[in-house]
DNA sequence: AATCGTGTATTAAACGTTTGAACAATATTT
DNA sequence: AAATATTGTTCAAACGTTTAATACACGATT
């Protein structure tokens, strides 16, 4: 701020009027006459004035700026996420702060930082976080949306997708290939995303007689991960389907069993999770099942434009959308 | 903000000082008797007190708040770049208002926006930017940075690579393996870094006698796009040695050379641009010419931090970093 | 001619802070 | 013991806005 802020004083003093007048000219939907706003504008204009909204945000209550907290900063499809996001905000107006909780233990810090700066509501995006963070944002009275979380019981509005149902999903669609060996091949054991889709995944398996299926976790999000599970896994033959908890392990996981002579999908089938940009590149051609992304960031835009319009008195229901099977030719064809 | 805010009036009415005394307390090196900070302190524990950080920014004239600007959210490489941004601007006290420029025409509206929330420095972070765009940043008066930024003769300072010695660089390295035909493959021929390295690489090439050489563009920076150009050249059969434009380009060029039965680097090298996470992966074992990301990130904050504690008044110059070529498996060995 | 609206403009208080000037109280020098 | 520093505290104004309440025209209605 180096050169002095024109403020609303210097525009009204210009323009020979008072400073309400000037500041009716510039909140939409004030009444104003034509004569006097053309003679404002014209001021401002020349002054090159702005509004400073943080000052207006002191007797509005409202900032305009909402967090935008993540810790998933290796997952390549967050890229997309943060984009879609960033335009959605943009479009109405609101803007975000990125809070990165990457490497922070204590949700107490960065809430008290989205506090200090005001922030007119929370939106969590990840699926890996602990939800003790996700409650103490809620606890603070911020309208809090938790996008790709998984179900609040009603303690905070959730939009995501049933992870239960998505593992069951896969299943199916390796069924579908006459597979009667199935291997799941999760991220970290802890994350909750994973649970859910292992838990699919068991019910599905355990509903058919005659299933044969194991059970690993790769330990962690990444190709390498991948590989060097499956790496292990194939000192014994390999089962006839696997399903990756995601499509960067996928990839890892394929890359294994090809250079272990195992081709993929004659050999062995492979499904993944979350149709990333790369699942589609003509060297990988992954089949997977792809989270609605899209939808899951409107819908989440949109429950924040709502709670933020009820003036915080409304609770809005949490959603939850369902994933599709995305064919490409790391499985056999359905019988 | 369903709670009404708790405000430093309540913290002096519980704890029966002034208001300024509270307002001492809670800024750092400010004189305040020790038996009264542990009174005020309590008192604002108990009321849960948070200073409000935008009122402050009023009398004080800083916001903490800085601009994030970015347009490429394909590029796989900006993950990380987010996250290393985010990180460092938080372990300062920063907050980065993200801010994403993909479908803006006009450079003035998203100024317009930050300097209505009174950031103190905006961050450019892309290479893909026209320069209308960061001088319209600079010219507002407002402390910029341009990470990844072409040369700006002095208009702002620029942290980044020099784009021409990097061609070069990469021609070395495929003249090292003895390729006497190489092929340069940009990204879109509009784009500035892209012109850059291939000037580089044109110097380079033409410093040596009896070398031949092609210079094709990829219509964007993509898989697909590297794929359909590779395919297209294949009609003729290829040259020795390729540089590509940037790593996600390689691999869809890659792909297409396999396909076709050239196998890499027996018949055919490659050499990209970037260092992605990806072009590490088993599958791909990319040499590649890598930017120094994190170095560039982390110069950048540091200048942005420099100008903010010289209050506006100089302007730090700008840095050159320079690239480094990770071997891996895609090229002959050095002769 | 007095009253009433209506639309527009101004005044003044408020929003939650910081900060220089003024003031008290205590400590240090003479 | 008086004079001077030093330290800690409060007062009041300022930062750039919005917004009730108020005032003012001025034509329309009684």
């Amino acid at each position: 701020m180096s050169k002095k802020q024109v403020t609303l004083g210097d525009v009204a003093l210009l323009a020979g009027v008072s400073r309400s007048a000037v500041s009716r000219t510039f909140t939409p939907g004030a009444s104003v006459s034509e004569s006097m706003r053309k003679r404002i504008l014209k001021a401002a204009e020349n002054l090159g004035y702005r509004p400073n909204i943080l000052a207006r945000s002191l007797t509005t209550g409202q900032t305009g700026l909402v967090g935008l907290v993540a810790n998933n900063f290796q997952n390549p499809a967050y890229l997309k996420i943060f984009d879609r996001f960033t335009r959605q905000f943009q479009q109405r107006g609101l803007r975000p702060i990125l809070v990165n909780l990457t490497d922070e233990t204590d949700p107490k810090r960065s809430l008290d930082l989205l506090l200090q700066y005001q922030v007119d509501a929370v939106l969590i995006a990840t699926s890996t976080l602990p939800v003790e963070f996700v409650s103490a944002f809620a606890g603070a009275g911020l309208p809090v949306v938790h996008a790709f979380g998984r179900d609040s019981e009603g303690v905070y509005p959730v939009v995501g997708i049933d992870n239960v149902v998505a593992g069951q999903q896969a299943v199916e669609r390796l069924l579908a290939s006459g597979y009667t060996s199935l291997g799941f091949i999760g991220g970290p054991e802890t994350s909750s995303s994973t649970q859910d889709r292992l838990n699919g995944f068991l019910q599905a398996v355990r509903a058919i007689p005659d299933i044969d299926y194991e059970v690993h976790f790769a330990s962690e999000y990444s190709f390498n991960a991948g590989f060097t599970t499956m790496t292990n896994l194939l000192e014994n033959p390999p089962l006839q389907g696997y399903f990756c908890g995601d499509d960067v392990i996928s990839i890892g996981v394929m890359s294994a069993l090809s250079l272990a002579g195992y081709s993929v999908p004659e050999k062995v089938g492979l499904i993944g999770f979350n149709d990333i940009d790369m699942a589609s590149w003509g060297n990988v051609r992954l089949t997977t099942v792809a989270q609605p992304f899209e939808e899951i960031i409107d819908r989440s835009v949109e429950l924040i434009e709502e709670i933020l319009n009820a003036d915080g008195t409304v609770q809005p229901a949490s959603q939850f959308l369902t994933c599709d099977v995305v064919e490409r030719d790391t499985l056999m064809p359905r019988l």
